[in-house]
DNA sequence: TTGTAAGCGTTATCAT
DNA sequence: ATGATAACGCTTACAA
């Protein structure tokens, strides 16, 4: 794993971080900014079309009581002076900012592309827009990440592992009544709005998998402890050994913590043993792809030597070679029902409509690819 | 390439998507919701107090000319109250929003991570926060995109490959005073503020990397041609090239977009070739990587009979087995330094304090790892 | 159908 | 050092 690095810089341009200042070019012109320039407000287009404020709001929001003729006139008043209503004022006044929230904590690139990306999905041509708020170590400081939560003007917060499970920062937001949907497999805690997959049961059916390609020692990389997902990834594991009459091996469970770094050593250190596990199991897919790395680097192949398993069907374990076996879990689905449950309960509150039904489950599935076979 | 799929639930849970509704149990404390309970203002910490709004509002923000004790009095009562300023209030006076916007198109999950966490670490401890606006196919609605930005009510946005370069956008930004910050390569362009790599010079060091292990028949895959650094890349290649009295074989030039599946295509098609190159350059890693699955479904070993190397030095460029040699852009860098500037152009409008530079340049850094070897 | 006036929860202006 | 009062830009009563 040896890596050489060499930086470059072409000689002619300018140092590290050198700013060539342009300013007095036509370029400034931007830097008028939003704050000095003062925007048309909704007292301009009443003075243009003729009419009242209350008019022109009545008119724009396509309320009804408005004479078309009236409604086309200030149409284009509004039109005429580039008019965008100013959203603080909406919210003031209508107690709501359009904004949701969501929280999570540093794991695996993929894991919160996707969870934003079913978040947004959602969010399309809705009124709310998405802030997005990580937050590290969550486990030690649950208030700070409440405090946050509640100082950023959200209408709801979305919360995935493993701040979902903080009782600590979910009490703070009952307290403070800031509505939030919790994506966590944590079935025994009902708080708030759920959107889970059975980890557990996804377990079961990775382990299964080799137990029945005829895998006995296996060597199981753990996920971060402050996860609820790896204690129930490890239980559905148990569960399928219990199936095969058999159960893990103590000295071939190793901590990891979900990372590419730490799953290369839990790995490397698996395959010290002797005689060595036949199959990997590791709790994420990039742990899973560092062990194969860590295979190789032991000069053995996948899955030849030792078959490797993952979980997620995250992007890497396709781009891998060879690719990964493992199990997909639905982040992009359960990231917009979560959205989804949560707007419902926004509009609920307001409207006084039903609110949406608290449980959301959403189904795993077995990927088998190429990096498990038979034990030799 | 084969993949097995098999869709599992355990029988004793319910059906997909089974919503089991707890409305009625504790679990719906939160459901009274943000916009129903009053939270309390400040009015309320005043009363508690026993002083005017204004020292209230003057204690909290720690401004000049407030008694100590009576600062501590007005603190101790806000926090009794559980007591959080109304930021659409604030924004409405202080003619700001505090949301920045940070527009990207569907690039590979590390490189909107690293923008993203590079733009958030700057926003760390400031008012600041960030709204995600992804958004597909810019180059041919730019007027969409533009719309959407002006009314999400941000004091300011910035705007990745290939918005950046977007002349219709740019108009309209400026024609509504929206400050915008570009990542782009783009010198020629000089609008708003630029952050920027040498994406010509970076090219040029990569291939010039692959020429030097004596690699003459070199394959190219290109990427998104909306996205400037391509042709950017693309000129550093030939510059390269001409440094080795050669060029660039126009059949072993192929296009790509940046995504893994078209790269594995394309690198596919650039081994049918006879004789086959002896080294392919991807224009990122995502496509580097499909590169290098390519090559071993054909039979072949990396970097022993084709050396691969890639752009970017994403995540997956350390992930994968063997490392691939690639070039390092300091996305996470030039995300901060986008909305350092930003903010420093806000605050200096407000301010009337001097707006900063328009423009700041980062290095690149070639890193050598294991997937490039000479030639046999 | 339209307009007037009263707030929404802050901060800023001027007093005191 | 502190406080009454007026903005900020909008929507919602309530009149007309």
């Amino acid at each position: 794993m040896t890596t050489f690095t060499v930086s470059h810089r072409h000689k002619s341009r300018e140092a590290l971080f050198t700013c060539t200042d342009k300013v007095g070019t036509g370029a400034t012109t931007h830097l008028a900014g939003a704050a000095i320039s003062k925007r048309s407000t909704i007292i301009d287009v009443a003075g243009l079309a003729g009419v009242s404020i209350k008019t022109v709001s009545r008119a724009l929001n396509d309320a009804p009581h408005v004479n078309a003729d009236t409604r086309r006139r200030v149409k284009e008043a509004a039109a005429a002076l580039d008019y965008h209503p100013n959203i603080a004022a909406q919210s003031l006044i209508a107690r709501r900012s359009y904004l949701l929230g969501l929280t999570y904590e540093r794991p695996s690139p993929s894991y919160v592309v996707e969870l934003q990306n079913g978040a947004l999905a959602r969010l399309e041509n809705s009124r709310y827009r998405l802030v997005v708020l990580p937050f590290r170590d969550v486990a030690n400081r649950p208030e700070e990440l409440g405090s946050l939560l509640l100082r950023a003007g959200l209408d709801g917060v979305i919360l995935a592992p493993p701040a979902c499970d903080q009782h600590e920062l979910l009490s703070m937001l009952d307290r403070q009544k800031l509505p939030y949907a919790r994506i966590t497999p944590h079935h025994e805690m009902d708080r708030g709005i759920v959107t889970a997959m059975d980890e557990v049961e996804a377990g079961r059916a990775i382990a299964t998998h080799l137990l029945e390609l005829g895998h006995r020692r296996i060597g199981i990389v753990m996920g971060d402890p402050s996860h609820a997902a790896s204690a129930a990834r490890m239980e559905g594991y148990r569960l399928a050994f219990a199936d095969f009459d058999a159960e893990p091996i103590d000295d071939l469970v190793v901590s990891g913590d979900f990372t590419y770094d730490v799953g290369y050593s839990a790995a490397a250190e698996l395959l010290s043993n002797s005689p060595r596990p036949t199959a990997i199991l590791a709790q994420n897919d990039d742990m899973a792809v560092a062990a194969m790395a860590a295979v190789r680097d032991a000069g053995l192949s996948v899955p030849g030597d030792v078959s490797v398993a993952g979980f997620d069907n995250s992007e890497v374990s396709r781009t891998t070679w060879p690719q990964l076996t493992t199990v997909r879990q639905p982040v992009n689905e359960m990231a917009w029902d979560a959205v989804d449950r949560l707007i419902a309960t926004l509009d609920a509150n307001d409207s006084q409509r039903e609110a949406p039904p608290l449980r959301g489950d959403h189904p795993y599935e077995l990927i088998v690819r190429a990096s498990t076979a038979p034990p030799l």
